[in-house]
DNA sequence: ATTTTTTATACTGTATACAAAATGCTTGCA
DNA sequence: TGCAAGCATTTTGTATACAGTATAAAAAAT
């Protein structure tokens, strides 16, 4: 399970052993760029020039980006090929929500299928990301509380669950990415996030989705500003 | 908003205006058939087979399946192409888990949302349910419940809400499809919608997902055994 | 000066062609 | 008869070429 926490996280395929397809690595690395803001949205992606760029040819690329734009990354103009997707504030607001619902379902879930190991691990991450915290480490933490939240799903055992909301969290990546870590209630995070952990532990489902719904309705109202 | 509902239900797009490219149209034939069992599953496709069926080139057809891969409708297996996706009885289960969670937030969600004449849309659909039920004819039947289960979702006015939904949802479907109406507590299920239209009238948010709830759960345990 | 029409360019959509990999079959041998 | 190795066939993966369409710019007309 661990590796499962782990290979959720990076989403990024690793390239030792992987055999995987052309356009399969094309999705990949398009999908980073995204998140990560090379590609701005509402921006268009030529695919001769974004082909040429990453040394493949039109065909693979143009796979990709219907694999892409199935996920909702890019939008596909008929005869105007692929634009990356701009989301409204509405439409952030409306993912946070189905995120934070889906989150609570996982999170009650856990706390009957978990293992204790599996929530050990995470008690891990959790200690590790605190530390990160102390040291004023912002991006090891951030990355971490995401590896804890996807943790938390990935518990819960159901593979369709964790696909959608890793499809939502992809969305919202590239909004937190941009602004993350503004004005924040940095203490307060943590202090929900040692709540969290614990209500797990005691396997305590109604007190771990309560607090979860507090804490991700706390979370996202400074990602709400910067949208 | 009721172009919405019945454009949700039918998912198909129509003909008429649509200057849809070639790949988008090839989607909708290819899910339509793995839907409604014409393509099984573990079957593998054969891009030169099912190309010259559909009067298609691989090209646009190999785009259309890395779609329904994203959708998660098929596999892509490296060198091996695609294969129309097996569940196992656990993934169905697990589907139905998410999907009850998000018809239960829409129901919420809907409850503030919703305009009078929405809900009042909603109940004409189940009025026209009830009939066909008590004429018996159960493909309707069948047809309308659908319909009312995907409007509850519209109008909670959340899109990725509905996308995620309508995503497991097809997936789902095709499991109905094929034993869709085995040994059913048919009056009940009426029963049951008729609560729960009436406490969408009401806008009463927790009877709704009590409701719902239970619907849902009950609703399934014979989809259960087909799997 | 503004608007319309024409024309050129660039990009997408689709088909075809070629290369690499996998599968299946035949043939040879024990 | 059973098994293995090599060859043929099929199928996928990728690139390229061609056709259609939209966009932009330039020229002509009002």
């Amino acid at each position: 399970m661990a590796s499962e926490v782990i290979e959720q996280a990076g989403r990024r395929t690793v390239t030792a052993i992987s055999r995987q397809s052309l356009h399969g690595e094309i999705v990949n690395r398009l999908r980073d760029m995204i998140i990560e803001g090379d590609l701005q949205p509402g921006q268009r992606i030529y695919e001769n020039q974004v082909g040429e760029e990453l040394g493949v040819s039109r065909t693979p690329l143009r796979e990709a980006l219907k694999f892409l734009a199935s996920e909702g990354l890019v939008e596909l103009v008929p005869s105007r090929g692929a634009v990356v997707k701009r989301f409204s504030p509405k439409d952030v607001e409306d993912m946070l929500i189905v995120i934070r619902s889906m989150e609570m379902l996982a999170a009650r879930l856990a706390c009957t299928k978990a293992s204790d190991e599996d929530i050990a691990r995470l008690r891990v991450l959790h200690d590790s990301m605190v530390r990160h915290y102390k040291a004023g480490e912002r991006l090891e933490y951030y990355k971490l509380n995401q590896q804890i939240h996807t943790g938390i799903v990935a518990l819960a055992d159901n593979a369709p669950l964790a696909e959608v909301h890793g499809l939502l969290q992809s969305r919202v990546k590239r909004i937190r990415f941009i602004g993350h870590e503004g004005p924040e209630r940095w203490a307060d995070a943590v202090a929900e996030h040692e709540r969290i952990i614990a209500a797990l532990e005691a396997r305590d489902a109604e007190t771990l989705a309560r607090e979860l719904d507090t804490h991700l309705e706390n979370g996202w109202e400074r990602v709400k500003s910067v949208v």
